[in-house]
DNA sequence: GATTTTACATACAGACATGTATGTAAATCT
DNA sequence: AGATTTACATACATGTCTGTATGTAAAATC
């Protein structure tokens, strides 16, 4: 077969990967085949093995066509409790325009089974989750300071929960059909949860 | 071979469920065959054929072996928040205890995939989490009327935030090895979510 | 311009899983 | 007590997936 230039290359690899996602979405990552993938991409199982080792090879680079969700940094704008209230407000709109995102997220949600040599994945999920639960303790102690929740709150327990909340809220999100009901208002969900944490001036000086 | 009674039938039918959910936890769902699950509770596959159709089946009989987790109704003391509480803390509790329950849960929520024939598995599970949208919204309705909460909570919201903590919450607290950052505190995030939402006295005198 | 890689396609061998068909001895029924 | 059904074990036929080995024509290198 006429070689291809390696810019065409590169293409072909990105295209492996994006039917990758694709189909893994559609039959989940155990029930697909390398074959089935290399088929929607119009090659063979050649070029798939040629660029990546195996189907948890694969899997990975799925994972790193699509990027983190979750920015913090990216707001500067605002209180701490907004800064928290956008960055999640943020990763959810992002889900809900950018279909790739969509898919790979889908995918490791609930079309993966974390065993074998995709337990390390979860693993770098969890990583992932203990940047969250620094950057969300972290927020939660400038709201301390800044005297906007509640004195008594520990930011340590209060980051934990956002944690959950997020977690809970993504994977439900993602529930396609059945999933609807939350996602009609997540947004609005989202501000509650931040919200009902902010104390309110009256409250503030008279409480206690 | 020598045909079984009715009781040794129901024993072995027990044993190769609790083998599948066993073998299902380590192996995950998708790449455990029949065989694996047969020779695991000393059986063929044959006997696996005999007691269910596929392994769709079998996996429905895993989950009907373990029971529901979280029942609300079981909690009759305390006021509307204090009983959403219980309930909470009552199903982690359970699940910490009952190995059961916890390799099940575990194979539900990380060890499965959702596609085909069980894309009906996580309808179940959404109908679940319906109820609990019900039942939770109804307690915050109850915590509204009992003014124990601030007047302006919405309590659709509210259930849908605490759905979707609990929902993760479960999730991370099953994430063995890496979620035991989580497991540690459960039953105090639990706490801080739900009695964060309590209005203290002074504060529900005095506010605005 | 000759040589060496590259980017695949094709071919092959082995393992494994599934569903069903068939056999069978004992339990259950009548 | 005989007939029937049950609770499996065994055997079979088939499909599928994986990893690797090999072939090849054109890029890339020199």
């Amino acid at each position: 077969m006429a070689r291809k230039t390696k810019a065409e290359a590169a293409l072909t690899r990105d295209r492996i990967v994006a039917c990758a996602r694709q189909v893994f979405s559609r039959d989940g990552v155990t029930n697909t085949s390398l074959e089935h993938v290399a088929k929607e991409a119009g090659v063979t199982r050649g070029a798939v093995y040629w660029h990546f080792r195996n189907k948890a090879d694969l899997f990975m680079a799925v994972r790193q066509q699509t990027g983190i969700l979750l920015r913090f940094g990216d707001f500067k704008t605002g209180d701490a409790l907004r800064r928290l209230e956008c960055g999640l407000h943020d990763a959810l709109s992002r889900l809900a325009e950018d279909k790739q995102a969509r898919e790979t997220y889908e995918v490791m949600l609930w079309k993966c089974e974390y065993v074998g040599e995709f337990a390390g994945v979860r693993n770098d999920l969890m990583a992932a989750g203990n940047r969250f639960l620094a950057e969300a303790t972290e927020l939660y102690g400038e709201a301390l300071k800044e005297k906007l929740v509640d004195p008594a709150l520990d930011p340590r327990l209060a980051a934990r929960e956002t944690f959950c909340f997020y977690a809970g809220m993504l994977k439900l999100w993602l529930a396609d059909d059945s999933g609807l009901a939350v996602r009609d208002d997540v947004l609005k969900v989202i501000s509650h949860h931040i919200e009902s944490r902010r104390l309110k001036k009256t409250v503030r000086q008279k409480a206690v």
